[in-house]
RNA sequence: GCCCCCUUGGCGGAACUGGCAGACGCACGGGACUUAAAAUCCCGAGACCGAAAGGUCGUCCCGGUUCGAGUCCGGGAGGGGGCACCA
């Protein structure tokens, strides 16, 4: 195969020196750095920053290369343009590697940074890099630790106990990921659940809100509107207290079906529930059970997934509306603590849940709703809970009531008893911001004996992480350096320890987008900057983070607003998730992975190990991944074609929010392309009009068609990028170069006009996709400023509409003819030119036409 | 388990608000250029029947609404995502 490099066509463009000519030239010019201008309107572009694993991939590149079309062609359309980029520099990884390769997690960290800064600016995108930082830079969690103070301040962080995963070898806490089968990844052994003193941000005092607000968010796909809203989980039911027979406790629980307390036959509590620890201490039945099912997972999922298990405690509760009706109390693996009281009553007939451990443990099924149109006689429920609408039987006062009266009705009699209240619950729980770790922002408080947690004066920050620590050893760094931890109380000067805890990465990457608009400010941001910036207008990444990292900053700006920090409400106006970047699997007859590197097509079109030619299996196309050794480097990609090439190729074929298949033959076809349009503006540069010359009053019909074209794609290609469909665009802008490719200007009134038109639109809306080639191109047609200056075309809507329309003529619905008249004639020429169609005619013949339907410019459908 | 999304030629996909299905690209076939190849350029192409003209079928499956459904509604199948310490 050719190489891309060495081409003796007469298209010398050379992607490599070009590339760097322009970046070296956008540099020069300090083209990208913004600065706040009033006057203007501005327009803020921000892809989620990257975590600096040291190497960029594709998700990077197809990530950043939607981002620079929208950042390059706002700029185009006349806005002030904000396009910073920064690193997610905190997190396990380091520690990782720390532990691994004996490098502390600083130098591991800035040196992935320095690569891949220079990676990315290989990219040439329209980046103001003079605002850059890591997370993991002092002056940056210095700031940070202020907003913390701040939130202890205003009651928004907190401290209180909470469950965790702990590794009892190693001593440590661990992640949900680090938990494999309910063992520590690294030490095999059994992880148990803990109870820990731990930071917490009280995101619940805002839930109503960040709940309600998601309604404006218009520019925000509907798909992450709707898991952040099931993730808050807000849900209106009733607390009800049941009276424990023997002992005379009680045990609230909360349901949001109190329509169906006469189908109750049993209360579960969950293991972790107080009363349930109660039990333990006296029953050591009970409390092998409640460890046995502290081993099961905890996240919803596992819960949910398990078998239903229960222990019956033996205790009896009363109901509370059937005088003399027991219900036995059970301790319930698949009850959660984390959601509303920690216990339910279970109505099996209703919920499947209920019903799949009713008939585990022989329980009564008693249907209360009845669907409507089905006796309740006939009415069974036999493996599936009915959870559809209907009215209430076996329900004593309900009978008869729908299921909202019902409800209602539940919740007044039980407020009326004083053994109720209707209740708003929400599944979201506070965020838990403390990490047992050392590579992350240190939280800046101290631990006294005397005078409990108290908050490092501001005057004392940063409080800096030591650099000398080991990683040789499981366990917080922090906690058992030597004399980091030493200090006196800020409160009683008493020697005290300081906190070990650091914070959560996702409350670094909560505020970065706000401090990009003011990096070096001496306070976290500045009014003025943020004032003018915010809220950023476009925010582009991955779906991954469609509910935490995107709701912990909706809770942050708000509670940075509570202190006065910056003034808005919601972060990020409009919203685009992106697809991943897939790729086919490959691996040998032994079942190992291999490399797309280590693969090659075989002369019978078949694919091969390289080293010894042996047969390989073809896998599905899966997100790129070191583990399934599918990935593509786009270093190795930029070095080969170019970054234009790669970039077209990122916003060519797959809608951006859709996943994207790498392909060598899509890449090559990119390739193809870019020389493709170097050669449309060679071959025809020559002979065009200098630039700027204004047009003539008459074009010929040749130079006609290919005005229509052009405004036709500037239709087209603007509103694919205002829509997000840049695949679109790049379609409209094939057909464009298509058009010119088969252009031949002759000596007809405004054909070399008419072509210089049609090939400077073709660069300007290049441009935002493939910058080098562009501004190269740019440059060839005798342009002097930077294209990355220049306007985007303008549109002449009188260009758009032809003259005359092909209608489409059906036959009871069925396309029989096409029709070519006149465009906007009147609907009653229209109808009789169709049905003096021969074809129509003759299908017509002794019919009666019933009906013509005529959409005007459209169709016409004559119905016989 | 619960919640959500997707499904259109050999492939990626296009189709504004219910109005000509398959734009554009890839792969493929034929041709031009060339000693030859590569590159480039031109032409062809949903499937089936037909020499052709033309016809029939066709947007995962079944049903519905409508003059008209890829698009709306109901049911089903297959694939994918999320479910609280990965970022």
């Amino acid at each position: 195969m050719e190489q891309p490099g060495r081409m003796k066509s007469m298209a010398r463009y050379n992607a490599k020196t070009t590339e760097a000519k322009w970046q070296a030239a956008w540099t020069a010019a300090m083209t990208f750095q913004a600065v706040e201008n009033p006057d203007k309107p501005k327009y803020y572009v921000l892809e989620m920053f990257p975590y600096p694993s040291g190497r960029i991939h594709m998700g990077h590149v197809r990530n950043y290369a939607m981002g620079d079309v929208v950042a390059r062609y706002k700029r185009a359309r006349g806005f002030n343009v904000l396009h910073p980029m920064g690193w997610d520099a905190f997190g396990l990884p380091a520690e990782n590697a720390a532990l691994e390769k004996q490098i502390h997690p600083a130098k591991w960290t800035y040196e992935n940074i320095a690569n891949m800064r220079s990676q990315l600016q290989a990219m040439g995108l329209s980046l103001d890099w003079s605002r850059e930082f890591a997370t993991c830079d002092v002056e940056y969690y210095r700031q940070q630790q202020k907003l913390f103070l701040d939130l202890l301040k205003s009651d928004l962080a907190y401290r209180r106990e909470s469950w965790v995963n702990w590794d009892p070898s190693e001593n440590t806490v661990l992640a949900n990921e680090q938990v494999i089968d309910g063992r520590g990844w690294r030490s095999g052994v059994a992880v148990e659940r803990r109870q820990l003193s731990q930071w917490f941000f009280r995101i619940t005092a805002f839930e109503d809100e960040l709940l309600d607000a998601l309604g404006d968010l218009d520019r925000w796909p509907d798909k992450v509107r709707l898991m952040q809203a099931n993730w808050i989980g807000r849900s209106e039911g009733t607390r009800l207290r049941f009276a424990v027979k023997h002992n005379g406790a009680e045990i609230e629980v909360f349901t949001t079906r109190p329509d169906t307390i006469f189908g109750a036959s049993f209360l579960a509590l969950s293991p972790d529930h107080p009363q349930s620890a109660a039990l333990a201490a006296e029953n050591p039945e009970i409390a092998a059970f409640v460890a046995e099912c502290r081993r099961q997972g905890t996240s919803e999922e596992a819960v949910e997934k398990a078998e239903k298990l229960g222990f019956d405690t033996g205790l009896r509760a009363q109901h509370p509306f059937l005088e003399g009706v027991e219900l036995p109390v059970y301790i319930a693996n698949f009850v959660l603590i984390g959601y509303g009281t920690g216990a339910i009553f279970g109505c099996p007939a209703h919920d499947q849940r209920d019903l799949d451990f009713a008939r585990k443990y022989d329980l009564n099924v008693l249907p209360v709703v009845i669907p409507s149109g089905i006796d309740s006689t006939d009415f069974t429920v036999g493996t599936e809970a009915y959870t559809g609408p209907g009215r209430l039987e076996n329900s004593e006062f309900l009978n008869g009531m729908s299921i909202d009266d019902a409800k209602g009705e539940i919740a007044r009699r039980a407020e009326a008893g004083k053994f109720g209240t209707r209740e708003t619950m929400y599944r979201l729980r506070d965020w838990g911001v403390s990490r047992q770790r050392y590579w992350g922002c240190p939280i800046p408080v101290v631990h006294c004996d005397d005078c409990g947690p108290v908050p490092v004066p501001e005057a004392d920050l940063p409080i800096t992480l030591p650099d000398d620590v080991t990683f040789d050893r499981p366990g917080n760094p922090l906690d058992r350096h030597p004399t980091w931890g030493a200090t006196n109380c800020p409160a009683c000067g008493k020697a005290a320890r300081r906190e070990t805890d650091t914070l959560d990465t996702f409350v670094d990457s909560s505020w970065y987008f706000a401090r990009f608009c003011s990096p070096r400010a001496e306070q976290p941001l500045d009014r003025a900057a943020v004032d003018y910036w915010l809220p950023v207008d476009q925010y582009i990444g991955g779906v991954e983070h469609a509910i935490l990292h995107l709701l912990y900053a909706r809770f942050f700006t708000r509670a940075i607003k509570k202190s006065g920090h910056l003034g808005i409400t919601e972060p990020f106006a409009g919203l685009f998730t992106q697809g991943m970047v897939c790729h086919e699997t490959y691996r040998d007859e032994s079942g190992n992975w291999l490399e797309p590197t280590e693969v090659n097509r075989n002369d019978a079109g078949q694919l091969v190990r390289m080293d010894n030619n042996a047969a390989i299996t073809i896998g599905r196309s899966e997100k790129m991944s070191k583990s399934r050794k599918n990935v593509i480097d786009p270093e190795d990609i930029i070095e080969r074609y170019g970054a234009d090439t790669a970039r077209w190729f990122m916003l060519s074929d797959s809608p951006p929010e859709r996943d994207l298949e790498w392909t060598d033959s899509g890449i090559e076809g990119a390739w193809r392309f870019t020389g493709r349009i170097w050669r449309i503006i060679e071959e025809a540069a020559a002979d065009l009009p200098p630039a700027g010359l204004a047009g003539p009053d008459h074009f010929s019909a040749p130079a006609l068609a290919l005005r229509r074209i052009t405004h036709q794609a500037i239709a087209a290609v603007t509103d694919g990028i205002e829509r997000f469909q840049f695949n679109v665009s790049v379609a409209r802008l094939y057909e464009l170069a298509n058009a010119l490719g088969s252009f031949k200007a002759g000596d007809g009134s405004g054909e070399r006009w008419a072509q210089r038109e049609a090939i400077e639109t073709l660069v300007v809306m290049v441009g935002p996709m493939m910058p080098h080639l562009a501004e190269e191109a740019w440059q060839a047609l005798g342009q002097t400023g930077l294209l990355a200056d220049a306007p985007w075309p303008t549109l002449d809507a009188g260009l758009l509409v032809e003259d005359t329309v092909t209608i489409a003529v059906q036959l009871n619905g069925k396309v029989r003819d096409m029709l070519e008249i006149a465009r906007d004639q009147p609907e009653n020429e229209v109808r009789e030119a169709a049905l003096a169609l021969d074809k129509v005619r003759a299908a017509v013949a002794d019919k009666t036409v019933r009906r013509v339907i005529v959409v005007p410019n459209r169709i016409v459908n004559v119905v016989v």
